[in-house]
DNA sequence: GCAAGGTC
């Protein structure tokens, strides 16, 4: 059997069907794997790596004194598998084959993945012969060209990226936990340090530096306004900016009518079509549709797993002469973009456009498949259209511009114009996006002289460099060799999810600032692109056979020690200087009550809060929704009324939840509560509020000396008001509970959130779990819940009331756990079930039993029943066992019916006796005369 | 809990 292994499932499927000619494939699922089966060959796509290095076991606690983040460097290292599915699947196959081709993408990252695949296959199988098929399109000419021709892995090829992988890893994990435990931050808080992340940060904090430094300089423009015929026109001095005011006024008042044209400039400029899309151009020009990176590439992954456009991750710009251009266009005329593949077809450029890069893994992202707009949402259509549309332009001859300039003198002074004109369309017919415009002037001839209308002066400003766009920023990350293009949009992602950039365009946060100036300071090679590229240049060495992967690592090292050797001695103070430089970003305004500063704070667990800076002699604080919500942060806007910055709480894969101030909304969200106090009215609200008091919590819980000192309300006034409050306080806790229970029993549904059933609840008058024990179906009904949801809250809730209650009268909860488990669950069942049976059933002493069975009895304030003694009720066991046919089965029955030895079996009336056990009089009866 | 690189 011949096995080939893919990097990704669709290529496994493809380089599968090609290779199978007119035979069938047939698709095997295998625990969510797919096998592709044809003639004698399987075969099987990974998912890229499916093998992931990390450091061996007993480096995994951060705070451990003996595994400090400088034994990272030389912790051992190992690979685990990360699908452990694909990784046995592919052992089983490799037993059973006599062939394995490895297909993985011909770059570095794949060369390392097929080595990977070795190393598995020849852990199952250490004799098949394994090969490499290397091909830069899944195209059908160059899968079976590459399937004839096999050669080897690259050994070399593979390590140069392992040796990536090592430095990325320990550089990485070592400088991250360092400065994260330095300025004692965890969890979601953690500051990361990598090769790319932080020389990306690194370029966005500069450029912020170099706009605050900006200084503006003034500078004029000069011109002027004429005519033709009526034809308006402006013309601008030849000296273009001036830079000095005086110059500027000389040129002006030496500006003098007649307008005088010297000379006539006409020409033609070729305007050259587009080349075909790598990634980042791709992304550059869904930037101008308005995507982000993540979004244009998550759109073109769907895309492409639908088959209508190729593989989205590519470097290349130049199409590989295998891939048929021809059968595009012919499909695409399926397309509503028929006309325009029409047009091109008639109107072909003699080659393709090219770009400057070929790369040897992935063609230029181009339509795959005609696709209708019915068969996705707008947005993805819109990604689809601008594929083909720049595909379309690629093939499309250059679009021409007639271009006219004017020279002309006023006085003494030089002015020019400058015009152009779409001559011919070429490929802007087809690709619609680009905005060159056209600048029409009238028509003029040499010796012309022309009414000077109007001289403009304009005073102007230099601007600063503008903050990096998304696309700009992975343009420049490409430039400079910083990731791929498969993870470039992935870490700006990353660099946004560590807070510390923001915004669009980008802004780096004063954490972000102070991670890359501390970097800058202590480990400044990381901050660079340089760092990237001498790895680069190493893998180079590497693949070449002229170095090793151990030299280069260790080397990395020893540098790497070296900048721990400073850090460590320097922790106190990079930590001291973090924490100091960010503390401002959790500051969100003036304490009302101090004027300190409120500050976001975290308690242990996922409690946040404002807090007062100054606790503990201000107590002034505004809770927050727990941090499961999302983590709490400051946003630039202010409150008009508190002067406090808005706060957003963030979480990952979920919608930001905007608080707004927190005052406005701490005050709106008491205010229904307060007004649940009976006493309550606009008056002392007011009063309240002005001492900055806003929830009856407060009003439960503040000193009352306080209190009255600070209400100005008389003692006995305040009481009353506090007595109101601890009794709002309660009604809130059960409701509170209630809303929990009800989120905990019935699902949300579209259009009815917890909130709307609970608070229906209590505008109905039901305010806790005890209430909705008592309700009845019909009523919950009512409620936005269904007859079968009420059913079961109703049950949920009387078990939890009668829970409640038996507890209350005093039954323990270790106990109330056995009687539960047997299905004892209310006060009813004590009273009026044999305790002799509760005994039995529960296995607990009957005195014990007894004791319990007082209790609640006492509480429902019912008769107790009569006790037994645990001597005579274990004697009357023993007599009731020995009786032929009696065993535990039966016993229980009659336990059931408080029958627990031999004299009250003998004395039953068996009529009665079998009603109550359900078993047979005859039998009873037979018992009975044996007893 | 940490990187960067694959892919979903």
């Amino acid at each position: 059997m011949h096995l080939i292994i893919a990097e990704k499932n669709i290529a496994a499927q493809r380089i599968a069907g090609f290779l199978a000619e007119d035979q069938k494939v047939k698709t095997e699922k295998d625990g969510g794997v797919n096998l592709y089966h044809f003639n004698d060959s399987v075969s099987i796509g990974l998912r890229g790596h499916v093998v992931e290095i990390d450091f061996e076991p007993g480096y995994s606690n951060w705070r451990s004194e003996v595994h400090t983040p400088r034994t990272l460097i030389d912790a051992g290292i190992i690979k685990k598998p990360t699908e452990k599915k694909i990784v046995n699947l592919i052992k089983k196959l490799s037993k059973k084959a006599d062939l394995v081709t490895i297909a993985t993408d011909y770059d570095r990252e794949g060369e390392l993945i097929g080595k990977e695949a070795y190393e598995i296959v020849r852990s199952a199988n250490k004799s098949v012969r394994i090969n490499r098929a290397i091909f830069s399109a899944i195209t059908k000419q160059e899968i079976k060209s590459a399937f004839e021709n096999p050669t080897e892995i690259d050994f070399n090829l593979a390590e140069a990226g392992e040796t990536r992988q090592e430095i990325d890893l320990v550089w990485g994990a070592s400088l991250t936990r360092f400065i994260s435990i330095a300025a004692k931050r965890g969890g979601n808080n953690i500051l990361s340090v990598g090769r790319v992340q932080s020389p990306t940060l690194a370029m966005i904090v500069d450029r912020e530096k170099e706009i605050e430094a900006f200084i503006p300089e003034p500078y004029w423009m000069l011109g002027l306004i004429s005519e033709k015929n009526n034809e308006i026109f402006e013309a601008r001095h030849t000296s273009g900016k001036f830079w000095n005011f005086d110059e500027a006024k000389l040129a002006e008042s030496n500006t003098k009518e007649p307008l005088l044209v010297t000379e006539v400039k006409k020409g033609t400029k070729n305007d050259h079509s587009p080349t075909p899309f790598d990634t980042t151009a791709f992304i550059v020009a869904a930037s101008r549709l308005g995507l982000s990176a993540a979004n244009a590439m998550r759109i073109a992954e769907e895309l492409y797993m639908n088959g209508f456009i190729s593989y989205p991750r590519t470097d290349n710009t130049i199409y590989p002469a295998s891939l048929d251009l021809d059968a595009i266009l012919t499909e695409l005329k399926n397309s509503p973009f028929k006309n325009e593949v029409e047009w091109v077809i008639a109107n072909k450029r003699e080659k393709p456009t090219q770009g400057k890069k070929s790369s040897t893994d992935h063609p230029p992202i181009h339509p795959a498949g005609a696709a209708k707009p019915e068969q996705m949402d707008e947005q993805t259509w819109k990604v689809y259209e601008l594929v083909v549309r720049r595909f379309l332009a690629t093939l499309s001859p250059d679009a021409r511009w007639k271009t006219l300039k004017y020279l002309f003198n006023a006085g003494t002074e030089p002015y020019t114009s400058t015009g152009q004109k779409l001559e011919y369309e070429g490929y802007r017919h087809v690709y619609t996006y680009s905005q060159a415009k056209e600048q029409e002037l009238p028509e003029l001839s040499t010796g012309d002289s022309l009414p000077v209308k109007e001289i403009v002066l304009e005073e102007k400003e230099t601007l600063p460099p503008p903050r990096y766009s998304q696309s700009k920023l992975i343009q420049q990350m490409e430039e400079l060799g910083l990731g791929t293009k498969s993870t470039r949009h992935d870490v700006i992602g990353k660099l946004v999810s560590r807070r510390y950039v923001e915004g669009t365009p980008l802004k780096p946060t004063l954490v972000g600032r102070a991670v890359t100036e501390t970097l800058e300071q202590y480990a400044g090679l990381i901050t660079k692109p340089d760092m990237t590229q001498t790895i680069e240049s190493h893998m180079e060495d590497i693949k070449k056979g002229s170095m090793r992967k151990t030299s280069v690592v260790n080397e990395s090292k020893g540098m790497l020690h070296r900048i721990f050797d400073d850090l460590e001695q320097n922790e106190e103070n990079i930590g001291n200087d973090i924490m100091d430089r960010t503390a401002e970003e959790r500051m969100i305004g003036k304490c009302p009550v101090c004027g300190n500063s409120l500050m976001i704070r975290k308690s242990k667990g996922m409690a946040q809060f404002i807090g007062c800076n100054g606790y503990p002699d201000c107590s002034f604080n505004i809770g927050l929704p727990s941090a499961q919500w999302g983590n709490a942060i400051r946003e630039e806007k202010v409150c008009d009324i508190h002067g406090l910055r808005y706060i957003k709480l963030i979480r990952k894969g979920a919608r930001p939840w905007d608080i707004g101030c927190p005052l406005c909304n701490h005050i709106n969200s008491n205010l229904e509560a307060l007004r649940m106090m009976p006493s309550m009215n606009d008056v002392l609200i007011a009063n309240l509020h002005s001492e900055n008091i806003y929830s009856v919590y407060e009003i439960a819980t503040l000193d009352i000396n306080d209190l009255i000192r600070r209400t100005k309300i008389s003692e006995a006034e305040i009481t009353k008001i506090r007595a109101e409050a601890e009794e709002v306080l309660e009604i809130l806790r059960k409701r509170s509970e209630m809303r929990k229970f009800v989120r905990k029993v019935i699902p949300p549904r579209r259009g009815r959130s917890h909130a709307k059933v609970v608070n229906a609840f209590i505008d109905d008058g039901i305010n806790e779990i005890g209430d909705i024990a008592s309700s009845d179906r019909k009523k919950l009904q009512t409620l936005f819940v269904s007859e079968q949801e009420a059913e079961s809250l109703i049950n949920e809730a009387k078990a939890i009331y009668n829970k409640a209650i038996l507890k209350e009268y005093g039954v323990p909860a270790v106990s109330l756990k056995k009687y539960m488990e047997s299905g004892f669950l209310s006060p009813e069942d004590f009273c009026f079930i044999h305790p002799a049976y509760l005994s039995h059933k529960t296995g607990i002493n009957i005195d014990t039993v007894h004791k319990h069975v007082t209790k609640v009895c006492e509480g429902k304030k019912v008769s107790v029943p009569e006790k037994i003694s645990k001597k005579s009720f274990e004697e009357g066991k023993k007599e009731l066992l020995q009786i032929a046919g009696i065993g535990e089965a039966l016993l229980e029955k009659l336990y059931m019916a408080g029958i627990t030895n031999k004299k009250s079996l003998k004395n039953a009336d068996p009529a009665i006796l079998s009603k109550k056990t359900g078993i047979s009089k005859e039998k009873l009866e037979q018992l009975q005369n044996k007893s």
